[in-house]
DNA sequence: GTGAAAGCGCTAACAC
DNA sequence: GTGTTAGCGCTTTCAC
């Protein structure tokens, strides 16, 4: 069954060659002559020689290799940035290892420390941890590894490549359409206190309400505990006190299906109660009693920025300056935020 | 910025110690002393020693890193199927290449071919390609490489572990469902012809039909070819032809999302007028207008089971026995499929 | 234009 | 209990 393997030894006995005049015809050295190229070649391909990658990363400290690291995956932004990711990486030849950290930020830095052993070239991450606890991250640079953050980042880490969405602008303008849509009690809920999202997208919000003469209700902004039943708990009772929200701006589309669940449990009318609008990428926004509204990101475009600037930095070291790059989002009216 | 890299090398001269001393004593060798081992091992924490993992890949033939090939990640199968995956892979020490085929035969044959170089332990895969054409995983069974196959499975492949939800009772109780409801022209929309669910999930839709003494119509199978424009225009053809179908089966849960746009266009009542059912996963199911029955599959268990199964093969050969395993879907009635 | 040899970091068989 | 050595498959000087 196991077959002995096909390497550049044994292509070189079969031709007598030696093994370096093999390997090099096989990367088209112009030190060979065509014919031996030919017959090296031809026999590489009949004998279906794949070389072995590790023998080569070893020599070379190259492993052709990036890794995703992502806090979760059931979010549709990080489905779509994920197939970014993946595919710009694997149609410039680099492998893709993926690292789900579940929103633990524990796990996050174990994943990262071991990053530094060369398994991969480069990083591209969404953080989990606090914007102030990036220790592990430094590793990463130390050891020289380039990182480029997405979605949530690490602003504080200068030479590294950022690509965001315009987090503030859409949340003030989101929150400025939930006013204009009538709007006067509006509630935040944003993903964490300590993740750049969250602070930009709180701006925003935050900034949306004292243009439009609106005291902030520090109550009403609800940061997530990234535990079902704590946000769900969380969000209920804010919806169900008296003098309760008219408007729920949430910062990821898990908060908006708990907060549709919430409503129908307690017939909640959105959106004559309450008008209800959320970064979000469903694919079913549209479908759903009633339709979301939502701010969209780009998130194939952004998963795809990341890995070309990620790409940039591992083959042109020279010519890399890190950027920060923005991709609009798009905002989605439908019926949940409908006068 | 990039500093002098940490290893066994280094370490050795440090503790003045020879390379394989350290290196049993990092591996906790019986051969070692215990106060040697100290002095290894509390140097190697304080330099923030990392083994490189190619090196040892190259001399024990074993990456600790499997790959996972799935034609596309839209379908939330496919998502809570990688989250199954990597958990258990991670959890079991093993790293996830990920491949993302976008239904494309040929280019998952490429990925496949390139399996064969040793970068990975193993493959977990579901299919893309017709289960006629396997050429390209009977390279990697001679090659000694594990395959375990999921979801869209070929069983044609003896010494392979297959897992799979039990796709004709399903599919059968599915279609016994619609017609229990009043259906009495059910159309049904598969993924593929060639592919294995497709196959089994039109025979339980036949034989159903057929035990209710309805006559199958060829014209109502309706066979995707993966294109959204393709799949759109057909289903709506069907729809629309007068002596329309009264119930629609989908294979997968865009072809339901696609019923869904269709009816809406044409304000076609479901299920009034359309009974819709649909394999799926999607968590937004229960909120849709109206809301969509559903046969959900384990897919997280799903994924689960496909590690294990591979790392034992991988771990314990001897012990090693392919297996077929099941693991049955759940039918949740909703109100696309109501009286 | 071709080949010999060193070495990437690690493990393991074999000294001592 | 510790050290020496060979070698995994490949690339890359450097000879010839």
């Amino acid at each position: 069954m196991n077959m002995e393997p096909i390497n550049l030894k044994k292509l070189a006995s079969l031709l007598h060659l030696s093994i370096s005049t093999v390997s090099k015809a096989l990367r088209d050295s112009h030190e060979i002559s065509a014919d031996t190229k030919k017959r090296v070649m031809d026999l590489a391909r009949e004998l279906n020689y794949e070389p072995n990658p590790y023998a080569g990363s070893l020599r070379k400290f190259k492993s052709k290799t990036i890794a995703v690291i992502v806090p979760d995956i059931i979010n549709n932004f990080f489905i779509f940035a994920i197939k970014g990711i993946q595919e710009m990486a694997h149609a410039r030849g680099y492998h893709v290892l993926i690292y789900i950290t579940n929103e633990n930020p524990e796990y996050e830095k174990d994943v990262v420390r071991h990053m530094t052993n060369g398994r991969v070239d480069g990083v591209v991450i969404s953080l989990t941890s606090p914007i102030d606890d990036t220790e592990h991250l430094q590793a990463l640079q130390e050891k020289g590894l380039p990182i480029v953050f997405f979605d949530r980042v690490a602003e504080a880490f200068g030479n590294s490549s950022i690509i965001t969405t315009n987090n503030y602008e859409s949340a003030y303008s989101g929150t400025r359409y939930l006013i204009e849509q009538g709007c006067k009690r509006i509630a935040h809920c944003q993903v964490s206190d300590k993740i750049s999202i969250g602070i930009d997208r709180l701006q925003g919000y935050k900034k949306a309400l004292e243009d439009s003469g609106i005291a902030v209700r520090p109550e009403w902004i609800l940061t997530s505990r990234k535990d079902y039943m704590h946000d769900t708990a969380l969000i209920e009772q804010t919806l169900l006190q008296k003098d309760a929200p008219d408007g729920l701006f949430t910062s990821v589309e898990t908060h908006a299906l708990i907060a549709y669940d919430i409503c129908r449990k307690h017939q909640i009318d959105i959106p004559g109660q309450l008008k209800l609008l959320s970064f979000s990428n469903m694919p079913t926004a549209h479908l759903l009693k009633p339709s979301l509204s939502t701010i969209t990101q780009p998130a194939f475009e952004i998963g795809q920025a990341a890995v070309q600037q990620l790409i940039l930095a591992l083959e042109k070291p020279a010519r890399y300056v890190p950027e920060k790059i923005n991709i609009d989002s798009i905002l989605v009216k439908r019926e949940s935020t409908a006068k």
